[in-house]
DNA sequence: CAAGTTTTTGACCATGTGGTCCATAACGTA
DNA sequence: TACGTTATGGACCACATGGTCAAAAACTTG
């Protein structure tokens, strides 16, 4: 019988993480302290261990939750049927250069997670890989209706492109982060999307 | 009167900046221990600290001796006169791919350096700004070349071009480090390299 | 071989780390 | 109002960290 109820908790478990998830973007993984972690989410470590299991967890938790965040940002951005796709995409990434070129210093759980994980089979890496095909995922919808509606070559290959803006956009993140200005960013943005004007190059992947 | 010599070194010192930036290459500089570079690189933990201060300077020296490195091996890659310059930089980007989809742990220093840097006056931040800047300088040579041959438009902004071209190859690195395969990264290339065939677009960086 | 100089070695240290224990608080129910 | 349950807060801990000290060692020159 549970006729008796505990003690109710003091805290929204995703203010917590969101929180967390501040101190890690601009700190990372291993700088991050427990004692930031506490004092920024403003819980004392044991409920934040108890509720989470460790910085490690907690850091998981939280690249969850931006990842998740990302794509729906990204998925709205490119989704909004105000603009053909291409436009879309285009104004994403200019959005992107001003935003990468902001002075703060966080950078996303996703690079941090790919930078500081170990190992192939560190949860860090799995969740990171998982993020970035999720990314790639709403990049190649976009890409497909441009291409079913003939703003891009019939014959473009919607996953590769994809993937180079995810590419392509972690290395604006980068970039920013080391001080490049919006102007530049911009110009990366805008030389990035000229590719999908070319004409196609053949594929010539040598086995070794 | 320097009548007396002391106590020569046990240790080349480029060597010991050598291994010690594999141990920061594969861990951080956060991530990796005072004790993981003694071990690396043979010398003593004084020693180590007498040569060069700390794990910071450490890291610092060994960032300096990357840069120069892969300065070095991109000009190379971009300054051989076998082919074109187009074709160079072809070659080069394919390479890259095949790096970078190696599966070993190694991130460049340079990268890590941005990620953990702190704040914009950290050594950390200059010396990769420097270092990014000196490395669109070589590809903004290669690209500058093109043009003149005409490989590449007359008009091409060949400063941002090569900034593009470092963003890409960070934003590989990255897909690499989180397990993407070769012919991912072999496709990211030759979709980055298109944006030199098509046809300019007009730059629209509207101040806010 | 002694002097002088710097490197080496290994013991040492203060501090901050992630993590844990335990007594107490806060609740709904009976 | 007493009970069961869970959350909380703060004291506590073992440990690894980056960094330092002092004594011995290695070398050239006088």
């Amino acid at each position: 019988m549970l006729a008796h109820v505990a003690r109710p908790r003091k805290f929204v478990e995703s203010d917590v993480v969101t929180s967390a998830g501040e101190v890690f973007a601009v700190h990372g993984l291993a700088a991050a302290t427990l004692d930031d972690l506490v004092r920024a989410t403003g819980l004392g470590k044991q409920s934040l261990y108890n509720a989470f299991g460790g910085k490690r967890e907690l850091f998981l938790r939280a690249l969850s939750e931006d990842r998740q965040e990302a794509t729906r940002a990204v998925s709205e951005a490119l989704a909004h049927d105000d603009a053909s796709p291409l436009e879309r995409i285009r104004g994403h990434m200019l959005l992107m250069a001003i935003e990468f070129s902001s002075s703060d210093r966080r950078v996303s759980l996703t690079t941090r997670a790919l930078v500081e994980s170990t190992g192939e089979q560190d949860p860090l890496s799995t969740a990171t890989k998982a993020g970035i095909e999720q990314l790639a995922g709403v990049y190649a919808q976009c890409l497909e209706h441009a291409r079913e509606s003939g703003e891009i070559a019939e014959d473009a290959n919607v996953q590769s492109l994809a993937m180079y803006f995810v590419a392509v956009s972690r290395g604006m993140e980068l970039l920013g982060r080391a001080g490049v200005g919006r102007a530049v960013l911009t110009a990366i943005a805008l030389d990035a999307l000229r590719t999908l004007h070319g004409e196609r190059t053949e594929v010539v992947d040598k086995q070794p």
